[in-house]
DNA sequence: CAGTGGTCTAGACCACCAA
DNA sequence: TGGTGGTCTAGACCACTGC
């Protein structure tokens, strides 16, 4: 329901505590009321939510307010409006927005999907680092995916992967080299994890033996070092990615504005 | 002034031309007229627009849609409101939004401004690949710079600027060595040249002997290129800029959503 | 206090889609 | 044809700023 707040001043309330009124309007309310449904699976993705006049009626608000939420939650991409058909959980399966995390493209022309070669998939407990950037515990479980991604048979991305093993109990190697498209898919589908947004720090480093060896450039050779810390709704972390590119026939495209 | 569509389907002009009728809501068409006042620099970069109200009037359309229209120039950065003052043309000397552009940060803790070293500003010709990427004829006039910015004393980015030379008349090596904040801000302020979009390719490359010694690591070490091509309004090409950036201390960081 | 942007509402109509 | 999102309007009120 629309909390309606106290119109104008607060009433004096001098007790200690943060001076923040913490004023928020009411589409803003509108909006975590429905980021809290979809938090809770209440749509999955790929399904429509309900109608704006649905919504206005259900939370005893104007359409304009709802739309107004939604308008956010579509600027965020947690949510994709289609005219005439409704609105829908955003989902890494679209066909235009697939591949939406990875910046990797190639130097000219296109190219077909990535073979994917699992080298590892495996459980164990979660290292003070691995823990720390994903906010567990130390030796909480984890998995531990390393995998080489090749553009026409050249190897070109090799990532190591680390998912909380709780939220990701029974994830095969098998699974990981079989399922299409995205892997950010298969975790939505299998896992109902559904990663929202990400921050990369990005490096030039020189490659080692073993890396030169899996990514078949010589030891030394520069590549380009993605650390990517994905997360779900609100903001919690739920993979730590580490990427080596070869950036010999690709490059990694970012838009500034 | 607004452009009244004629409403529902076209009246039937089967002449021969593009089958898109190319409808465009209001909103969008008073959008474009503020641009196209940005553009001629009706309104210079700082100053404030007229309100809501008054461009209501002006275009004879209600608040609401002029609202609309500023609601995305402001989504794209081209300018700013604030509550109670009014909506004002953006400029890249906003405190909290000052080097917009550069997205190299250190590992941990924080640092001054940079140390600019110019090495080189001198006109020439547009080669080829200049000329193809600034969206002019080959042998026109272009101003090449070339400068070193540290942190803290050690030699961190290594940039090669090629700008129109037209745009970009009496710029000297002197402005570029002194003035205060952003080099953008100096684009700005000196040459009404506002920077409003750009594009990035960044690849891992290994420093060859002259980039080694201006950045001061060995030859051979990995470093970041990031070749970034700027925009004005209207999306026309008007900086091309090739960094190599050190990432032993710093990262490029970038964010997904 | 007047002026600005920000929120909220209610209603009309349009464009798109599916059945 | 009915339902959905998309546009446009008009008016009321709120929050913030500066005089």
């Amino acid at each position: 329901m629309a909390v309606h707040q106290p119109s104008s001043t607060e009433p004096a309330s001098d007790a200690a505590g943060p001076a923040t009124p913490a004023f928020s309007p009411l589409y803003q309310q509108i909006k975590g009321l429905i980021l809290q449904s979809l938090q809770a699976g209440e749509w999955k993705p790929g399904e429509a939510i309900p109608s704006e006049m649905d919504l206005a009626a259900r939370f005893r608000v104007s359409q304009g307010t709802v739309r107004k939420a939604i308008d956010e939650l579509a600027a965020e991409n947690l949510v994709v409006r289609r005219q005439g058909k409704g609105t829908f959980v955003a989902t890494h399966a679209e066909q235009h927005v697939r591949y939406r995390f990875l910046k990797l493209v190639p130097d000219s022309g296109d190219e077909g999907p990535a073979q994917r070669t699992i080298l590892e998939c495996r459980r164990g407990r979660a290292s003070a680092e691995i823990a720390r950037a994903l906010a567990l515990r130390t030796s909480d479980p984890v998995v531990q995916v390393r995998r080489v991604l090749s553009f026409g048979g050249v190897p070109t991305i090799l990532e190591d992967i680390w998912l909380p093993g709780n939220a990701f109990k029974g994830l095969t190697a098998e699974q990981l080299a079989s399922h299409q498209g995205p892997t950010y898919v298969l975790f939505e589908v299998e896992f109902g994890v559904r990663m929202v947004r990400a921050e990369e720090k990005i490096r030039a480093v020189a490659a080692d033996a073993q890396h030169a060896r899996l990514l078949a450039v010589d030891a030394g050779a520069p590549l380009l070092s993605v650390e990517r810390l994905s997360h779900t709704y609100n903001d919690v972390p739920m993979e730590l990615r580490r990427g080596l590119y070869r950036t010999d026939t690709h490059h990694y495209r970012n838009d500034l504005s």
